[in-house]
DNA sequence: ATAGGGTTAG
């Protein structure tokens, strides 16, 4: 028995080194039953420990049930180890206190496992208790210990976003005078980045993963200038970067904007050899995307050797955010074609182009989808969802998704909120209280969704007091668009010096677009004298603000003044400035319809003309007469009448009225401000045809309806 | 034991 024992353990410690597949594990197993029985429990500890490095769990459960207990160590070790990477994280710290409590002692090879246990259940104060396992041990100068035990700290340091809003009452006690307010938001000391340093400090030996450790924590706490300090010394420690280090710090250059650094490391990469990698390369895609290089972006992409669901995700997050939503849009369909199934993240990242190109139909098959895979759930998805259905004037749904999140953050509040704003509804307001009773920190993108409803609503004093609410008793710097929207409802109220003296005002300096909003006040409330004066300044900061030509020029036109508008339109040519073309569209079957004015170009244009003449005519005999005071150029009457009624917004509704039901809802989007005649029109196309038309333009949306408008002409 | 992509903005 002990020589044929002798014998079997040479057979076996001579093949275990030869085992490469899970079937050769199995065999060794079986020949082992065969040759002795019973097999010592030290044997079965290394079957088993053959099979957990293959992951096979069953088997290394079934074969651990077998052994008598105590169980050795290391059957122990290779469970835990086991159930981490199955995910079974749970499993993996129900096993570690089970081996505790009989005795066994553990050693530095279980840690990591434990440790990363911890790390995915997010639980900081098993994490720590485990940490003082580790030191009375005296495993802390372990190496691999040492290194799971920093990305344990690093990764629980909450993230911002998800920070218990209570737990830091140093920042909603900070207030901030309007004086500072041009430095940066305080940035919040990341508890567990303490204890990261001092894990670090404490080893005797660290290698590229502790270094990339303590990177990638500073990165993940938004503390860049560390991170960055931390690749130098990593540099100077004769440890060389790899990909992993690489694409840490990529995303530092990405969200600074900063392609000169950018670039420097993609040199490093190709140096390396590291170009081939496909986290580097994703990395890369959004560095150069954040950068406005799409053209970059995509090159990358085409370059990358294989291209997994993240790959895909990257280009298509490069063009969805430069505004490119049909080619975003064209890349997720080709994602699909090549059997790439979409994940969450896939889905928050092509919902923004249907919100913006207010496809209701294909975002309604995207929800479907995501409903499908199970991703509803999701936070981002959920809110991208919210914002879509708020976008295309689905509000209904966009609140039935909201209501039925399971929480809401301050994202799906601010998209909810703006939802409303956007459609004027004074529920933006109320809903802004009911989120700050639920207790969910304001920032200062909902600032931006609540001044811009009572800009919608013509709510001045509100607006005021939100406007110090939000510095004073939050802390939060008011940034260009708070100021726009201030500016604007003050200048469309009418109070266009009080709108002159607060941007003149304001703390940073103001850009074009918040002066032309002003200017485009002074358009409508007839003030050439302040006009004049708003204009000097916005060429005085930006001379080439085209928006700001276009809009004195028609106004001029509008005025009579031809000799001015031509002036202006003469400066306009010579500097090459065009001004932006209106264009409309409208989804019709699954398809977008874009429209520009008096554009021939669509292949039904003839039965959209007629339709437009039979339209023009019936609103012509309920009351409609055109209103071309909007028209600038020195054109006679019947030229007037025939560019309004070509605007683009009439060919987009048009094309709609012919092709859908009647009775449907006609929905249109506009790239800029609807036009007074069109309003008016629209109002009596919706009465006289029996139309429900809501239109989104680049204000907010208009809700046609009998007659009547829902911004209440007030817009 | 370490790495890539995400939602809200006149």
């Amino acid at each position: 028995m002990s020589t044929c024992y002798q014998k079997s353990l040479r057979a076996f410690l001579e093949q275990e080194s030869v085992i490469k597949t899970k079937h050769q594990a199995k065999e060794l197993h079986a020949r082992l039953i065969r040759t002795m029985a019973p097999v010592s429990a030290i044997l079965n500890s290394k079957i088993i420990s053959i099979y957990s490095n293959f992951n096979l769990l069953q088997d290394s459960l079934t074969l651990f049930n077998t052994i008598d207990s105590p169980q050795p160590t290391k059957a122990w070790k290779s469970i835990i180890k086991c159930y981490a990477s199955s995910g079974l994280f749970l499993n993996s710290l129900t096993s570690f206190n089970e081996m505790r409590s009989v005795g066994r002692i553990p050693d530095r090879n279980v840690f990591p496992s434990v440790l990363k246990s911890c790390v995915q259940l997010r639980d900081l104060r098993l994490g720590e208790s485990v940490h003082g396992c580790v030191m009375r041990l005296g495993l802390d100068c372990d190496l691999y210990t040492g290194n799971a035990l920093m990305n344990m700290y690093a990764k629980l340091q909450l993230p911002k976003a998800q920070q218990p809003f209570d737990e830091f009452p140093e920042r909603k006690k900070q207030v901030v005078g309007l004086k500072d307010m041009t430095e940066k938001p305080i940035e919040m000391e990341a508890l567990g980045m303490d204890t990261v340093r001092k894990v670090f400090q404490t080893m005797p030996i660290r290698d590229v993963v502790s270094w990339n450790t303590i990177i990638q924590g500073n990165v993940h706490g938004g503390r860049y200038k560390e991170a960055l300090g931390m690749l130098r010394e990593m540099g100077n420690s004769d440890l060389k970067p790899d990909s992993f280090t690489l694409s840490t710090v990529l995303p530092i250059f990405s969200k600074n904007v900063d392609l000169k650094k950018g670039k420097e490391i993609h040199g490093f990469a190709i140096r390396h050899g590291f170009d081939g990698d496909g986290f580097i390369g994703s990395s890369l895609i959004d560095m150069y995307a954040n950068c406005t290089r799409v053209e970059d972006s995509y090159k990358l992409f085409s370059l990358l050797p294989q291209c997994d669901a993240v790959s895909w995700n990257s280009i298509i997050a490069a063009c969805v955010q430069n505004g490119r939503f049909d080619e975003g849009l064209e890349l997720f369909r080709q994602m699909l074609r090549a059997d790439i199934e979409p994940l969450g993240h896939s889905f928050s990242i092509i919902m923004p182009a249907c919100a913006h190109l207010t496809t209701l139909t294909l975002g309604k098959q995207l929800h479907a989808y995501i409903i499908r895979t199970g991703n509803d759930e999701n936070l981002y998805v959920a809110s991208s969802l919210v914002d879509m259905y708020a976008k295309c004037g689905n509000i209904k749904n966009a609140r039935w998704i909201f209501d039925n999140m399971e929480i809401q953050d301050s994202v799906s509040w601010t998209a909810m909120i703006m939802g409303y704003a956007m459609h004027g509804h004074y529920d933006a307001i109320s809903l802004f209280e009911e989120m700050q009773m639920a207790g969910v920190q304001s920032n200062s993108v909902v600032f931006v969704a609540v001044l811009t409803a009572c800009s919608h609503a013509g709510l001045v004093n509100e607006a005021w007091k939100y406007f110090s609410t939000m510095t004073q008793n939050h802390g939060i710097a008011p940034g260009l668009e708070h100021y726009a929207a201030l500016a604007d409802l003050l200048g469309r109220a009418g109070r266009l010096q009080e709108a002159y003296d607060f941007i003149s005002s304001m703390h940073i300096k103001p850009t074009g677009s918040v002066w032309s909003a002003l200017l485009s006040a002074c358009r409508v409330h007839r003030n050439f004298e302040m006009a004049d004066k708003v204009a000097k300044e916005i060429f005085k900061i930006d001379p080439e603000y085209t928006g700001a030509y276009a809009l004195l020029s028609n106004m001029y036109g509008a005025a009579g003044s031809w000799k001015e508008a031509q002036k202006i339109r003469i400066t306009m040519r010579r500097k090459g400035m065009k001004k932006k073309p209106a264009c409309s569209w409208i989804e019709v079957k699954n398809k977008v319809h874009a429209f520009v004015a008096g554009d021939k170009s669509h292949p039904f244009y003839g039965q959209i003309d007629e339709a437009l003449q039979d339209i023009l005519e019936r609103i012509e005999n309920e009351g409609y007469v055109p209103d071309t005071s909007e028209i600038p150029h020195d054109v006679d009457e019947e030229q007037k009448r025939y560019a309004v009624s070509t605007h683009s917004e009439r060919l987009a509704i048009a094309f709609g009225i012919i092709s859908s039901p009647a009775g449907t809802t006609i929905r249109v989007t506009k790239n800029l401000r609807v036009c007074v005649d069109c309003h008016t029109a629209i109002k009596f196309i919706s009465k006289t045809m029996g139309r429900e038309i809501i239109v989104r333009d680049n204000i907010r949306f208009h809700h046609f309806k009998d007659g009547n408008c829902s911004c209440g002409d007030y817009w």
